[in-house]
DNA sequence: TTTTTATGATAGTATTACTATTATATTTGC
DNA sequence: GCAAATATAATAGTAATACTATCATAAAAA
């Protein structure tokens, strides 16, 4: 029905949610109540409440809610793929394109109306603030299996071909988009929170400007 | 007593753990406990089965198990500039002392036999696959003013500082150390458990060599 | 030796994270 | 248009969690 569609594991659902009217209104209100109250304090009665609908009927969909998080962030790098391909296409060089995706990684979103139901500016927030929590677990083996972190690694191999085909002979592609989308999220979460932590002031400029420069620098050929 | 004591907030505990045997033995038992099961499946009463103490015995130390990790984390970045500190006396350049920051910053660790209590090995390991976790609250305003996160912000300023000895143009100190001090746990983390995320192999090394290329080609005048 | 302090033992409460059951409404197949 | 299947709502119930409180006793300090 949508002109989009987002793939997202089907292990990461127990029923998916983008098939039916109350699964869309599951993922629009889970991001807005996990983007409002924070991960810890969402539970699936609280989402059912919101909903005007019933914890039950949330469980149908997602077994918890640490599986209904890995879903939503696993949605936002595949639609953050989607988006950098369609802006990729206007773009020539591979030095253009990995300053673009720096640039969308980092700045705040807007809405795409081809997904009236996901909130992509509220999804961004949620991601900055929640994004490492679906891996630093005990079950990682076991959820790695079943595609939990398909959409980061997708992301970084994407980015990472960029940087090699600047410098076919760079080393540490994987382990530097690794860092450089982790530091995406963790400096804007630094400048809003922790401010030491960070040399950019309010606005994302800054941050855009230290990750281009370190990923320039890290592979250029010298 | 010890021959070396880590200072840390005193608003990370409820009662001193330094101070007495039980407090000590909790630190100790919680570190094992926390590396074995995983954060989210510690809680006060197994923490206090596992001493032969009880629950509200780890109650009369910490508030709750938030608190608790906070105060193990801080003790670590606490340590670790102790270790820095004493490893910077026998090095003379800034570029040294970098590239021996990072190699602690990823290396395992010894047991420091003037602290018997704490197993730095273990507690390195904690840190690695729980730090963000002590931040990525909806808490972390508060509990910034109230000095969780101050070993952190010391250590990314003691390496800042470093970095402006060998360029004090360079205009992202902070955010280039917290993005490598972070990068450096989450890059042990992958190795283990998300190998597409790194390309590294088993052993440090790799990451080492990783880490301070980045940093220095980001610092360095050219 | 008295008093304070630390710990242990136990109980209790509200919330969380589910699972199960049944009734009802809606959609689909024929 | 009717029967069958499916989706949701409503409700109940359970085990575990995250605490708080009380009291007894042991050890240390005054």
């Amino acid at each position: 029905m949508n002109a989009l569609n987002i793939s997202v594991s089907a292990k990461l659902y127990n029923k998916n949610p983008e098939e039916t009217e109350l699964g869309k209104r599951i993922l629009s209100k889970s991001i807005e109540l996990m983007e409002e109250i924070g991960y810890e304090h969402v539970t699936f009665k609280k989402i059912g409440l919101a909903l005007e609908s019933t914890e039950a009927s949330v469980y149908r969909y997602f077994q918890n809610k640490h599986q209904l998080l890995a879903y939503l962030i696993n949605w936002y790098w595949g639609w953050l793929e989607v988006k950098m391909a369609q802006e990729f296409m206007m773009l020539n060089s591979a030095e253009d394109k990995l300053k673009r995706a720096i640039q969308l990684l980092v700045m705040p979103m807007d809405e795409d109306e081809r997904i009236p139901h996901i909130d992509e500016g509220t999804l961004q927030r949620l991601v900055v603030a929640e994004y490492p929590k679906i891996y630093l677990t005990k079950e990682v083996d076991a959820e790695n299996e079943e595609g939990y972190f398909l959409g980061y690694k997708r992301l970084c191999d994407t980015l990472g071909n960029l940087a090699l085909q600047i410098n076919p002979a760079y080393k540490y592609p994987h382990s530097l988009f690794s860092t450089v989308i982790s530091a995406a999220q963790s400096q804007q979460f630094f400048t809003e929170h922790l401010p030491r932590l960070s040399d950019a002031t309010k606005g994302s400029g800054t941050i855009v400007q230290f990750l281009t420069e370190m990923t320039l620098n890290s592979i250029q050929k010298r």
